[in-house]
DNA sequence: CCCGTCAATTCAGTATACAGATTTCGCCTT
DNA sequence: AAGGCGAAATCTGTATACTGAATTGACGGG
């Protein structure tokens, strides 16, 4: 109120405040413009805001307890989840997944699949370019729209937290040219199988796709640990 | 501190009043002790404890966003699920908890086997007293047992959180007979296969017992809705 | 130059206070 | 007596203040 904010464009949607902080960061750390090394301070966060750490804090806690954020005894973070955790995530997210997609396939109307057609030329485009940053975003689309079209919205919300969690740690990964075209693939397929409406194989794709990212995921750490040097790449905002 | 808690027998463990709060309302949940006519208020809560409303605010919005409660304009309360809810959520389980039974199969130690016997014992003897509440409380050990024997955290809460929410709304159908030995027969299979070792029977036994608990569910509800007078039963403490 | 100690700082957790919205209940009208 | 109007009560959401614990950093001894 005092200061334009800082932390988004216009946060001011008649809405609690809570909410509105809650969507900014969950917005943030999907795209990737919080990374582990930030320190999220409820006061300082509530101060460029001009308003008081209450919102803010409940707006934190509750992405600890969705597991988007750890807190420690100096502000909340990024939790550094370990290959265990990762494998964890995919784990749930093979159980649930192709699941839901072939719900998906079911249910798509065709404004959904227009959508999902855009995401992947999207996607596409900035395979191309090499773009990583407009894959994640077009990669965000696409799966906020097929997981839209579950009717079961606890099934769509528990895939779309771990979907987030491991995305996160993807984020590097999907810098690499290897996995950027793995991944256009898996879209194209995907998308193929949504626009024919077969469930089947929306089901199978997906169950790859996950595996392939899992897979690709590991790949990269690999590489890492045996080619320290190229580790490096901002993890801040 | 300035009255004895009217709310839990001793909350007092060295952890942040949040927690405890958060844990002793969970608990309340689970067994059934506080019911969809109940309202939950945060000023209320803490007076009786002798604390301010931010901890007990802080607890009730975590169990809002774990969907054990709602928010309304005037106080929390337990949601009530439509038929289309519990048949989401138990399409949730359907998916998570078979493999999980698999995990904990491999997993499970003496110490957790012979507590899975124990709490089957209680199952027993409360089927052949016809005591629902006990039966409630013996299949909540049973569950935590196996559950804790999952390495797979992440896996695991989401279970215990759909678990929980189905479990309330069953709260009713287990207090008839018929109910109570298809339970009581499910925990006998599991617990069969969990002490063989055996993950496969314990998959299948886990999908076959998840199927079981809907379709007795569902099977109330007809009931009740032909034949409304035996619909009361205290919800509430 | 390194290590330990102690003070200043920083931050989460908790407490208390205030504001706005909604509901409840009593009173008045008809 | 039924219905509507309005004041009081109730409860969430937000703001501000306080406290204690943990971290940081500076200072002094080895």
């Amino acid at each position: 109120m005092t200061t334009d904010s800082p932390l988004s464009s216009t946060v001011d949607r008649s809405e609690s405040l809570r909410h509105q902080i809650y969507n900014d960061l969950r917005d943030k750390l999907r795209h990737g413009r919080i990374g582990p090394d930030d320190r999220l301070i409820d006061v300082k966060i509530a101060k460029s805001l001009g308003i008081s750490r209450m919102p803010v804090r409940e707006a934190l806690l509750q992405l600890i307890s969705e597991g988007h954020l750890v807190g420690t005894t100096r502000g909340f973070a990024v939790p550094q989840l370990t290959p265990q955790d990762i494998r964890d995530i995919f784990e749930v997210r093979k159980l649930l997944e192709p699941r839901a997609a072939a719900s998906a396939a079911r249910d798509l109307d065709a404004a959904g699949i227009a959508m999902l057609g855009q995401a992947l030329e999207r996607a596409v485009a900035a395979v191309e370019a090499g773009d990583g940053e407009e894959l994640v975003a077009a990669n965000i689309v696409f799966r906020r729209t097929w997981l839209d079209a579950n009717r079961n919205r606890r099934l769509a919300e528990t895939i779309a937290r771990f979907a987030d969690q491991a995305h996160i740690v993807r984020q590097q990964t999907l810098m690499e040219p290897h996995t950027q075209v793995i991944v256009r693939d898996g879209l194209v397929g995907l998308h193929d199988a949504f626009s024919r409406r077969d469930g089947l194989a929306a089901q199978d794709r997906m169950a790859a796709f996950i595996g392939e990212a899992e897979k690709s995921y590991f790949r990269g750490i690999d590489n890492a640990a045996a080619d320290p040097q190229t580790h490096q790449e901002g993890s801040g905002r």
